[in-house]
DNA sequence: ACATAATCGAGACGGTACGTCAGGTCTTTTT
DNA sequence: AAAAAGACCTGACGTACCGTCTCGATTATGT
């Protein structure tokens, strides 16, 4: 008979789980993602070991719990204003391309590149990860897009046929091949070029 | 001073590189990357690490270049007629279709998967690997691509405006999206969408 | 600035320990000291490595605990009854003989030349081995014909000028040389004529 | 059936030999004798490992050949008077004197002291570099020795029943023992009081 | 308010793999 | 044929981390 022992989470220290965090962040972006070991998590965080292992399943998660706080939390402070969504002028491909440029100036700051590098391969390779990958930092985003060419399409300036979700990735995916296999810079030009393509695609 | 020791190539045993790739190859398809060690590389080719160490600068560097033989073998093998491009029937959308269902195919073939995931995962995170990732794997067939693009051009179906390199991006962009990060499965009528859209937004 | 991480002896495996002495002495036995790789020792003792190198600077210093910790067990076995001295018949020549008879015999066993032999050589190189060989292993020994001659000295049979340290190294030196040497044959006969040369050169 | 290549000594280079030598000397006062490698040794003497394992067993017997062809060399540059005996005043015992306090600042000398304690350690250990090393390089010494006690039985300084060979070992053992063990220091007075014991205990 | 139980920091432990070093053999080219 | 050079297989080195485990020392309820 398996013991399964299942930790008591309402007893767990709030105060050990943020420290994890900062040290896996910084040590992320101190010595990169292979060489920010456990080990290294715990010693810096003042943490026992096997804090990390009851609550984690591997250092990818610990990353990944991290980055999504810390983006929760970046996200809180900057906009009380409420959920950030793609503007709405009219004007699809100027709205598409004023938040895809966003998005590359981001990949392009050092500070979020080195971590989410880190976790897209640690998705790649583990299916595990790259759902929660998906699913957690991903997807939100994703469906922002969806929801203003759904817009789009109901303001007819877009094919009632086409769908949404197959739309996106035609944005988005060309982004992410750029930024993930390095085979051109990824400038807010590159962004611009996809988005009248795409754009004239789409329209009816 | 620096040694740098440089070992002298003319020497090098060709009977141990044949081995070490096949037993990189073998090791990747039985137990995955991440437990593929050099270690294990090196008692099942029956070499030595150092032998490994002399020649190869990382784990990953041994796994491309394996990869790369591979695929030059099995290229020599099935096509002695010669190069491979992207057949030109006059319909573009139908060659573009016929070839991106391949790719499909192949992307979705465990043989194949394991290690190209493992490569791809492994050039995002070191620019190293991923600059040779892309120059022997990614980029001839890529070319390919071009080629047929700019023959389209010349045909007067895609509008002279159109840079080709991006527009290869348009195409091959969405698939990597989904493959790599398993955002929906990757299946031809997918293919098919990509190629559709992507050919109107390219129409003069 | 030096880290030095001292381990928490309190917490030491008493069980590894033991272990690592019997592997260790084990090895030694069947295949010599230069062949007993601390790896081996590791392997046998069914520890990790680092166990070792956590405890012993070196694998003589394994070694030389495992002696000295074998000979304390030997001594509390066989000798409830308290501690060996050398005999006091009155008769210093006999008395010396009969010990310096059982020192040959016993440098005759292969059960203990073959380590005794390692660990010297270990101390005549490493100044550091050497002190502790001598401070664990020869001092307890030579104590006892100190006092021996003391005692004689006293009893007006030795010279009362005469420093037992010295005279000790008399009668212990010959041998060793002997012994580690290989000069000649290490034989009762010759220990008898170390003593009777000794003991005439020390009368009064 | 065994190939046993006998190399043809008549073509040896003697350039290499003595380059060899050298290089071994030089390495094992620089860096000791453990971490004199075969490798070092080689490339230090410009010459290809394979010369060295041609012509020698172990790095010890390098070591050795090295140390006796230096000794023979600084004997015949001070010495082309003739053979070193020990002298013979008609004082026995200042005539040892004489000679073991030079063996004494020999011993004390740090460039004779590095290798002769490495060659002594091997020796203990390896039972035939132990017989080239007494062979080679203590046996010469020590027949002088015999040699003057023998002088000093024929004027009826010494008792005509003792044996030339043990009494050298009553000299010599102590001084040994004393320095290969380190148990005290070696001095000049120890050597006197060594001689004076043995003198005493030889007497008619 | 306190007993009791789980979490926590710490770090020793059995392991696996690392990347390096040297040993001794073999092959190639030079002398 | 021996020698210089050095690649090769082998095996051990000492180190870094892994994930598990035990050990007091805090918490933090729940009676």
């Amino acid at each position: 008979m398996v013991e399964n022992r299942v930790p008591d989470s309402s007893r767990r220290s709030e105060r050990s789980r943020r420290a994890i965090h900062d040290a896996a962040l910084g040590l992320v972006a101190e010595v990169g993602y292979p060489r920010t070991t456990i080990e290294a998590i715990a010693a810096r965080a003042g943490v026992g070991k096997q804090t990390i292992y009851r609550w984690w399943p591997s250092k990818a998660a610990v990353l990944l719990e991290a980055f999504v706080a810390l983006g929760e939390r970046t996200a809180a402070q900057s906009g009380a204003d409420g959920a950030q969504g793609i503007p709405d002028t009219g004007d699809l491909a100027a709205d598409l391309k004023a938040v895809l440029r966003a998005t590359v100036d981001e990949l392009n700051d050092p500070a979020f590149e080195a971590p989410t590098r880190a976790l897209a391969a640690a998705g790649i390779v583990d299916p595990q990860v790259g759902a929660e990958f998906v699913q957690k930092l991903l997807d939100p985003g994703l469906q922002l897009y969806i929801a203003r060419l759904r817009a789009a399409q109901r303001a007819g300036q877009v094919r009632a046929d086409a769908d949404p979700r197959i739309a996106v990735e035609l944005l988005v995916g060309p982004l992410t091949h750029r930024w993930l296999l390095r085979t051109l810079p990824l400038t807010r030009e590159y962004a611009d070029a996809v988005v009248d393509h795409v754009v004239r695609g789409l329209a009816p």
